[in-house]
RNA sequence: GCCCCUGUAGCUCAGUGGACAAGAGCAACUGCCUUCUAAGCAGUGGGUCGCAGGUUCGAAUCCUGCCAGGGGUACCA
């Protein structure tokens, strides 16, 4: 018996199948659809019909004539049913004790299986320019990557959290520029990140205008200019002047920006950036600043090593000459590509500077560890949730980075292509293993009713908003509901956790791939399939334990006797929720491979519904029998157990009351 | 042009290791709070699983072709 119940009951089908047959691997063992249909259902008999010439019924018939279930304490029976399906049914006595004593040993580390190899697992998320406030795109990717590093965690590897941090990009140069230009009246009650992205695109404003001004005045010009078109013309003139003069602007400050002179500047906005993720509860590990990577010869390395490879080399001639290119005809899996020219890609131009793959590159080689040089460090802050976070630096102790296993890039899926010559790189230059570890969590895009969001017009719905509307949401909810009996201040505490989870939860709760309509009543409706369900399930296995020691009943006690309870004829209710207990590190697993937080959220939907029904249709503390209250009290413990793993992997607060 | 992703109920989405009657939430409608918290429960109505072929005992799921939406495909950033 392992710490996966559901795994044993599995593998205790499996084995009575396979001594009477060679099952084929293709031959499935699923969960039936209906519980009539028994706990497992095997489909051995219909893909042995073709080789054994004979029909799926009979094949069945035998097997199930030679099964003895006995031998196995988890199975109760085989059955046939239907055209030849063979059920197998649980003892759910057996069972249920197995679950709970499991439940009960594994505690908070139930769902996991010690990993057979612990992993390091550099996870970068968030990578957000450091020049506007976060809008819920930005949430997605930050909850997607915080989740995805929990986790990892939480199966027993070693996580390393990476915040990318694009210093010297023209964003946050536009964003520089844009304050040195209006010189603002300083907003203290601003968020700065909100004080600054609003003279961004009062900047882009401007800009945006270039293209239709010169039409403007082209088609003025054409003709003899007189009275108010002569006027006109000169105000389109001195508009274009502006823009000129703002774009010059830009470039020469681009080069103080490139030389790290405004890290200070940078970095608070970073740190109200920073804010938003924390009220997130997500945290980092380390900001890794473009600038440090370039200045401390990370890329210069990186490219040294690059052009060691034969399919890197100057192009001669053709448009590319002058470039350092990658030819990645040989190996290309990004998708089916035909045209030769894509597959020559330039990661350093002709006047010198590298284009984004040709920095990405390097920083995917240094993440595995495969640079020799490294940045040095220093501790940047030590974030709400007590993690330290560290920052790249041009001075402070080396780097001494251990060899890294898997490195996951959260990063929007319209970036896919790009990845995929990121990681071709690492083939290019001989790093097989570092290229199959490399993987992309590649995100649908958020959405609003009103069409796609737009960070230099402005359009959009901040994160900081939506987090803040929905936790006042939850707080008319709480104060409805219990002004009289709680005070302000736990009523404010409960508001903000149920409005962070409910947050969290909508950005995870879709399949990654997905882009998602963001309908902000959807977030704030706290009713069906939000977080709020699952805390308010959680909230009544709390309810129940507190009333139990109420009444006398040493709740430890009943626990720590989980397995030896009374078991004996489970009501459907309790087989379900013991059942979807002991489902659970089954999902865990699944969750991790397919990198899916959604395939947790929907796990955890389902169990809270099956709780909610147990727990209206069972009485707990009322039940019948003593021996009835105490396997009831352990089955909500250990629920209330899989909830607080769950909430802990997907971030969602726990709650005693709401 | 080529490549990738997506298309399931009025809306938002699960299901894509093939399986015996397509699921959930929201919205609509009907009931249920002196009874372990009604942010809840029970129930009703609502679907040619984009379309057309094919493979199979069996297809929302696999294959082919089409249609629709989004993204990518630059020495752009």
């Amino acid at each position: 018996m392992s710490a996966d119940p559901f795994q044993d009951f599995f593998q205790a089908c499996q084995d009575l199948l396979s001594a009477q047959v060679e099952v084929p691997p293709e031959a499935a063992l699923t969960v039936p659809p209906r519980r009539e249909f028994g706990d497992l259902s095997s489909n051995v008999a219909f893909v042995l019909a073709k080789p054994l010439r004979r029909a799926p019924r009979q094949i069945a018939q035998e097997l199930v004539a030679k099964i003895d279930p006995s031998t196995s304490p988890l199975v109760a029976k085989a059955e046939v049913a239907g055209a030849g399906y063979i059920n197998f049914y649980m003892d759910y006595e057996a069972f249920a004790a197995h679950a709970l004593e499991t439940i009960r040993a594994e505690g908070a580390a139930y769902g996991t299986s010690e990993p057979e190899k612990r992993l390091r697992v550099l996870v970068e998320h968030t990578s957000v320019n450091p020049n506007k406030e976060w809008h819920i795109g930005h949430a997605r990717n930050c909850v997607l990557g915080d989740v995805i590093a929990r986790l990892y965690r939480h199966a027993g590897h070693e996580v390393e959290v990476q915040n990318y941090i694009d210093d010297t990009g023209k964003q946050a140069t536009d964003s520089l520029y844009a304050l040195r230009y209006f010189q603002p009246e300083p907003q203290p009650e601003t968020k700065y990140d909100h004080f600054v992205g609003e003279h961004y695109v009062r900047l882009h404003r401007i800009l945006g205008r270039e293209e239709d001004a010169r039409a403007e005045l082209k088609a003025l010009e054409g003709q003899p200019l007189e009275g108010e078109d002569a006027a006109k013309a000169e105000v389109l003139r001195a508009e274009l002047a502006q823009i000129a003069e703002v774009k010059a602007g830009i470039v020469e400050l681009m080069h103080h920006v490139e030389h790290g002179e405004y890290v200070q500047d940078i970095c608070r906005v970073l740190d109200a950036q920073l804010q938003t993720a924390w009220s997130l509860g997500a945290s980092y590990d380390l900001l890794s600043w473009e600038g440090d990577i370039v200045r401390s010869g990370l890329f210069q390395e990186a490219m040294d090593k690059i052009k060691g490879s034969p399919y890197v080399y100057v192009a001669e001639s053709g448009p590319k000459a002058g470039c350092l290119v990658m030819n990645m005809t040989d190996f290309w899996e990004g998708g089916k590509a035909t045209e030769d020219d894509v597959l020559e890609k330039v990661l350093v131009r002709s006047n010198g500077i590298p284009t984004y793959e040709g920095k990405d590159i390097a920083y995917q080689m240094w993440k595995f560890g495969l640079l020799e040089n490294d940045v040095r460090f220093r501790l940047y802050t030590v974030q709400p949730d007590g993690r330290e976070l560290r920052t790249t630096w041009r001075e402070g102790e080396a780097r001494r980075r251990p060899k890294v296993d898997v490195v996951i890039n959260v990063i929007g899926a319209p970036q896919s292509y790009a990845q995929a010559v990121v990681y071709t790189a690492m083939r290019v230059t001989g790093h097989e293993e570092e290229y199959r570890n490399s993987r992309h969590l590649a995100y649908g895009m958020v959405y609003l009713p009103s069409g796609s969001m737009s960070g230099r017009k402005g359009i959009g719905i901040s994160a900081d908003e939506v987090l803040q509307s929905t936790v006042d949401e939850a707080y008319e909810r709480v104060k409805a509901k219990r002004a009289a009996e709680l005070p302000e201040d736990e009523m404010r505490r409960i508001a903000e956790a149920v409005g962070r989870s409910a947050v969290r939860y909508f950005m995870v709760q879709f399949n990654p791939s997905k882009d998602v309509l963001f309908e902000i009543d959807q977030v704030l409706s706290l009713d069906g399939n939000t977080s709020s369900y699952l805390q308010y399930a959680n909230v009544r296995t709390e309810s129940l334990m507190r009333k139990a020691a109420d009444e006398g009943l040493d709740m430890a006690a009943i626990w720590q006797e989980a397995g030896s309870l009374q078991l004996s004829e489970l009501a459907d209710e309790e087989k379900d929720l013991v059942s979807a207990l002991a489902r659970y590190p089954g999902v865990i697993a699944r969750a991790l491979a397919a990198l899916a937080p959604n395939i947790l959220t929907d796990y955890a939907f389902e169990l809270a519904g099956l709780f909610t029904q147990f727990y209206h249709k069972c009485a707990v503390l009322k039940a019948e029998t003593p021996e009835l209250v105490r396997r009831r009290l352990a089955l909500s413990r250990a629920t209330n157990q899989v909830f607080m793993n769950t909430f802990g992997i997907l971030g969602l607060d726990k709650l005693d009351v709401m």
